[in-house]
DNA sequence: TCCAACATGTCAGTGACTGACATCGAACGT
DNA sequence: ACGTTCGATGTCAGTCACTGACATGTTGGA
């Protein structure tokens, strides 16, 4: 308990989705994943604000994602065409980590606490599509519907994805629900 | 303390109001709440799941009033506009109680884990609204894009209604954003 | 070599929430 | 009137999430 283990927040994240897929998140005390991260339950709560936090480490690089995807959009694109072009970068990100997705998925949505904080990120989500839709210039009501349609098609293409066998790409997901969306 | 007084959980709800917009919601313990209600802070916890749960009383009325009208809805609605129907519905449960409504949106809005219980809430509407849309006969990614749109139209009406000056009814707010979502 | 910043450990404390058990008043049948 | 049963509440002890204050050890320069 004494070197500067490079790594300890990433311990700390795989200890964590472990001991919830072993015993459930209820039956999961802090202690229980620091003790077998190797840490103490205080050093836990300097990495993440609460249990819940340690399952939703890369929802930030989503949001930098989408946002910059959005600004680099085509300025002949519609404020819809370049929300969903954000959350296309966003879904980008999990491409390539089907595996890990649904694994994390399952903890998420055995848990309604989980489900609760899991809603708070597509918020945050949301809302930084929205600020990078402003920033093009859209108004903000508009940004505030776009955003929110386009993180919709994002939330429900990703549960197909995650939920079939073998499914399409993220991305194709992504399309097809967008293209529902447009026909309401 | 023990004559059965008829509305323990109407004491509670109220003490628990005041006593945020006194202090704060974190400031407030539930002993507090229950201290002033009358009652005991085990009382508390039978009568609402957690702390927060006590701000969010009504919301089981909305998801049955948006439910109800989806499927009273005739036949000739398409799936958008039922739902919207559901939630013009839902509003009207509180149109006759701005004041109230505003008051709470204050406190919920000034606490990150009561904004997080809203979106619960909100996502509950959700769900019912794209299960009455299903009993409808819609499909079932139709009804879950149609009762998305509907409630982001209703959470953004609802935000203007309660935070402008002298807004119009509810229902008229939810009718404009929704030509604006048509629109997009 | 000394210092400063930083990650961590230690410790004590608050408060949310739960389970088990006791009580008490009201409704009910006899 | 009387005993019973049931629902709402009180009491108590306990677990666990989370926090503030302070001490320690390690690292990378001045």
């Amino acid at each position: 308990m004494s070197r500067w283990e490079p790594d300890a927040r990433g311990r700390m994240i795989r200890a964590a989705m472990d001991l919830f897929a072993e015993r459930g998140f209820d039956h999961t005390t802090a202690v229980d994943i620091a003790e077998r991260a190797g840490v103490t339950e205080r050093t836990f709560f300097r990495h993440f604000a609460d249990k819940r936090e340690v399952l939703f480490d890369g929802s930030q690089a989503l949001e930098q994602a989408a946002s910059t995807a959005i600004l680099a959009a085509p300025a002949s694109s519609g404020p819809l065409d370049a929300a969903l072009a954000g959350v296309i970068a966003a879904g980008g990100l999990l491409e390539d980590r089907r595996e890990h997705a649904v694994r994390r998925n399952l903890l998420v949505e055995a848990n309604p606490g989980l489900r609760e904080r899991e809603l708070l990120k597509l918020t945050a989500l949301v809302d930084a599509t929205a600020e990078a839709l402003r920033t093009r210039g859209v108004d903000d009501l508009i940004a505030a519907l776009a955003a929110h349609s386009a993180v919709t098609v994002f939330q429900l293409a990703f549960t197909r994805w995650v939920s079939e066998e073998r499914p399409p790409a993220l991305a194709a997901c992504i399309a097809d629900t967008a293209a529902l969306l447009r026909a309401l």
